[in-house]
This record gives structure tokens, sequence and C-alpha cells, in this order.
DNA sequence: TTGTATGCGTTATCAA
DNA sequence: TTGATAACGCATACAA
């Protein structure tokens, strides 16, 4: 390894001469400067990332977490981040898994953006109260070093419950996330406000998990159930997926028999038949103002929450009722 | 920041007890050391990462770099690289962009695995030169520090092309991947090698990206020159996807005027109609496998390239020319 | 068993 | 304009 001491060496000239000349200081001789930095290169000289950090008490790196790897929701959300993060001079490096907690009070990260069940809100609340800077997608969180930037979910459980009612839907299933996840809970809520208010419609909740399997259960118990046209309100699209995929395998039709709606539009929705209906929001928006707010908070600025807004996409796999009952009685 | 000089003086001890208190060696006291990590625990004391790296010279993180964050082939692959890692006492980063490759030399990672086009080779070979520890899975380079864990690029590409060949396919376009792609010029080498056999073989080339918008254009231009059964491999699953696409929008249908077929048999491939045929690998293993062999190259083991095999998915994507025939001719 | 002292590679303060 | 020197937080060889 070379460090600026060997540069220093082969240069004659001290190693804080070397440390300015290397980071541009106008403090040292262009003659001396250009020295030092063709011997820099010449030496292949790199700086050691963990001696900066060491001492600058920054490494300039922001950390995202995410519960797995495997979500088909990231794409275009992590690269909202990184967009972000590098035009301000940060790294984005992307943690998944328990014991990548660590960077986080360790310094190796100067910021979170944290959407990753595996995290407890204590945990963060910890890590805050340490000087942590974190910025959430996934929970509520207040703490003067916590910010949130959380998708507008009542919105979107209100317009994807407010198509199935007015499709003329009396009988509403709806596939929840895992006990206690925030999304889940704030959507829940908003489901429960519009069927309470419109009166004369049965729903009835199956408890998910945000997975294909989740929706794969689910779609078991409502086909146990079945007896003339359903709605259903998967939580998202995945549940959704692994719903039809059940549907699938039996003679009920989606669409026709099962009228089904996701949440989050997810690139493979575009892929089904029929196209599933669903609540869409711009990933890559949101990425980039997680970054933009926690830069924002490791600048010492003060930020207020942010909210991200949703719409709805209509879908052949939500038809109306009337025709549906129709086609079903069609075919019986 | 609490440090080990804080604790120490709390305790009254010197910080190299401290130290070794916390690291649980054995030359100190169960009495003092408890005491210390009592004390450890009140004050939150978390261990610096930048000081640990700078001191022992080694961070205990392995980093992935990718392309981008958009492809579709990535779940799985992060998570059979993450649970080797984690099994190993490794955390794993996954980084992205150009910006991001100091990670490597200024070792806040203490190895790579490459899945990145963004980096050249002469580049990767820099780093191995001043001593990085590097996999590579989408190129082949020599060196003591680097190690391949690739694709049977020639396999896939035989499979696929021999498929359309018992299916009786005599005109194949093959979309290949950007210029340059070690991946796409394999499969090129294979695909040749295969129709020059086959000899009354007529094959177009066409130069696509690995990326939706390169199958669209590669539809483009065999809807231009339709005048009856072709098939068609795109050398990657997203661009027949984009193909598909742009097929939808005429009245040609797959597996019946076009016979398509993919490489990667990523999850989507699972919901297009037709099911798209595909060649398939295990691409947990793939990342498993990467994650062992950067492992052991960093613990000075010598170890061998290896290669993962791969298989093929048959899909109504593909039908016989015969039949394909009959119905073209029945529907027109 | 514990303490002292040194160095990892930087940055940055203060003298020269 | 440059140099000597002191941190940053930690691990560890060596002394006590």
């Amino acid at each position: 390894m070379v460090s600026i001491k060997d540069i220093a060496k082969k240069a004659g000239v001290s190693i804080s001469t070397v440390s300015y000349a290397l980071n541009g200081s106008s403090k040292v001789t262009d003659e001396t400067s250009s020295k030092i930095l063709a011997i820099a290169k010449e030496l292949n000289y790199v700086p050691n990332a963990a001696a900066r950090t060491l001492k600058k008490r920054e490494s300039r790196i922001l950390g995202v977490f995410l519960t797995d790897f495997k979500g088909d929701v990231y794409g275009d959300l992590l690269d909202g981040m990184k967009e972000v993060c590098n035009a301000q001079g940060y790294d984005l490096i992307v943690c998944s898994g328990k014991r990548s907690h660590r960077m986080l009070p360790e310094q190796m990260i100067d910021g979170a953006i944290i959407l990753d069940q595996t995290f407890t809100s204590e945990e963060l609340l910890t890590y805050a109260e340490r000087n942590s800077k974190i910025v959430v997608l996934d929970r509520e969180l207040d703490h003067p070093n916590i910010n949130q930037v959380l998708l507008d979910n009542k919105a979107g459980a209100t317009l994807a419950t407010e198509f199935l009612l007015e499709m003329g839907h009396k009988k509403i299933y709806i596939v929840s996330g895992p006990e206690g996840s925030f999304d889940s809970n704030q959507r829940m809520k908003a489901v429960r406000m519009v069927a309470d208010r419109a009166g004369d419609v049965e729903w009835i909740e199956i408890v998910g998990n945000f997975k294909k399997s989740g929706g794969e259960r689910a779609a078991e118990q409502v086909i146990n159930e079945y007896n003339g046209p359903a709605a259903v309100f998967c939580m998202n699209d995945e549940m959704a997926i692994g719903f039809c995929n059940r549907i699938a395998e039996t003679d009920l039709k989606v669409g026709e028999h099962i009228h089904l709606i996701g949440f989050d539009n997810i690139e493979l929705t575009n892929y089904m038949q029929p196209r599933l209906a669903t609540i869409n929001y711009s990933k890559r928006k949101w990425g980039a103002l997680a970054s933009e707010q926690l830069i924002k908070i490791l600048a010492g600025e003060q930020v207020d929450h942010e909210r991200i807004y949703v719409t709805l996409i209509k879908g052949e796999s939500v038809r109306k009722y009337a025709d549906a009952a129709k086609r079903t009685e069609h075919h019986a």
C-alpha cells in the first residue's frame, strides 16, 4: 500500500504538503503540486478510505436498507436514490440482513434510508438518539434525526376500495400485509373508513405477508368460500400475483368471478392477463426524495416529512359487478 | 461519540484492557472484563468501523457491483451471495455506478464481485495488480487475484439454437447483447457453430443491448422483413420481453408467426402468454459460488475458475415450423 | 493480569 | 509556501 508518506519521501517534501497538494489546496506552489501529483500517479497512489473517514468523521456514503433483495419494487427506487446521492457527492450502498445494521452505528455510513422490516423502531430510535441520521420509508417515527418519506397509503387504499365499490361490488376481501406492518395498517384504516361509509358492503380481512405465498393462501380461502362474484384488494401486487397463480388452477376467472386490485404497479402487472388494476406511484421520485431529505438532514437543515402521491390504474382484472354476474350466469 | 478511551476512564483501567475485554481476550480477569462490558453497554459504546478497518487493514465487507439496479436477474443472485458472506462473517454491500468503483482500491471493501459493464477490464486488472481481490461474473480475466464464475454461455446458446432447429426452423434471427459484451460474444460463437453445422439455415444477427429497447428495435426489423414464420433468439429475457411488446402491436403472434426464445429465465417469463422458452440456471447458486470463491481468495487459497450450468426451458413461444406454417396458412 | 506505547493513513493546526 | 506534529479510535507488541 502506497501512502502519502511514500509520496512525501520520493518528492522530498513533508506529508502535509502532499496532503495539501492532493486535496488541491491553493497553499502550495503549482510547481511542487504538479510534481507531487505526478509522483502520486506514478506510484498508483489511492487514498485510504478508512483513514480519511476516521479523520474527517464522515464517509460520504449513504446506505439504503432493504428487507430483502428480491422485491420487484426496488429498481427505479434505488436508481432515484443513487442519482441524487451521486449528484451531491455521496455514494450509495445497498444493504440487507440483520448483520448489516451495524454499519449505521459504527459510522461506516453517514446516514441510512430504511425500507426494512428487520429494523425495529426501537433500534432506529436508539441509533437516532446516538446521532445517526435516518430517513424511514416504511413507518412513522418521531425524532429530530429521523425524517419520513411515506407513501400516501390512505389515499391509495381509498382509491382502490372506491374503485371496487364503483364497479358495483358488495363483497370485498382485503388481503393485508404482515402483522404490524405500518403500510398495511394505514391501508386497512382507509378501507374500513370507505367500506363503513358505503354501508351495505361485506368485507373480510385476510392476513397476508406481502409475498406471493400470502396471496396464494388468501386465494385458497376465497375459493373455498366462493358463492358468486367477489372483489379482492391485495395490499401489494406481489400478493396479487400469488393470488392469480392459485386462481389460475381453478375454473374461476379473474375479471369475471374474481375482481382483483393490487398496490405498487410493479412492472410485472403489465404482463398479466388480464391487466391487474393497481395503485401507482413514482418509485424513482420516492427514492430521489428520500436521498434529498437525508442529505439535507446531514447538512443540518430542518426538513418536514414528505408524502408520495398515488394514482389508480384501472385494469381488466376488475369489471362491473352486473356484467360479471351476467357472465357468471351465462357461464353456469 | 463514545470510544474505548471513555470506557477506560470510567472503569479506571487503560484503553488496552478495555480493548482486550471487548474483544473477549482471555488475558483479562472475568471481573474486570464484566465491569468493562457493563460500562460499555451503559455508555452505548459501538466500535468505530473506520478505526478498526484502518488498524486491522480489513473491513470484513465484500462488495458486489452491478451495471444498474434495474435488472430482473438480481434478487436470487444477491440473496445467494449474502447468505454465504454472512455465514463467513462478512457483510455484503451492493454498489452501482462509476463513482462507487473507488470503494475497491480505497479498501473500503475487502473484495469485489463484478457484474458490471461500467468496469473496464483494464481497470479491474489495475486493481488486481495492486492486490485487490476480485471475482468476475461477466468476463474472462486472467490474474492471480481474479477468479471467474461464469455462466456456461456456449452450452446455453447451443441448447437454444438446437431447440429452434429441432422445431424445424430455418430462418433464425439472433438478437445479441451490446457490442463487446463477453456473454453475448460467447453465445454468438455457439450459435454460429450450431447453425453452420446444420447447413441449410439462414441466420441474421441483430445487435441488441440486453434491454427492452433492444428487443423492440429488433422486432421492428423482423416485422419489416416478415415473409413467413421466423425464429428469434434474444440473448436475454429482457430483450425478449421488449420484442414481445412490439410484436403485440401487430397482427403477428408469438408461437405462431414468430418463434421466440430468451436467456435467463427471469421470473416475468412465467407470466408471459405464451410462456417464453428460455435458458435457465440457478441464480442463487451463481451468487453463492461467487462469494465462496472470493472468500477463498481472501483466505489465500488457490481456486480454479468455476462454471454455472444451464438448462433449456421449453415454452409455447416456440412451436414446430410445420404446425406454425399450417396455422399461418389457415390464418391467412 | 494490566498498562504503556506505537502505528494504521489521513487531515489540519500551528510554527517556521 | 512548507514542515513538524497532533489527533481520529482502535489493536497489539512489549513492559511491568
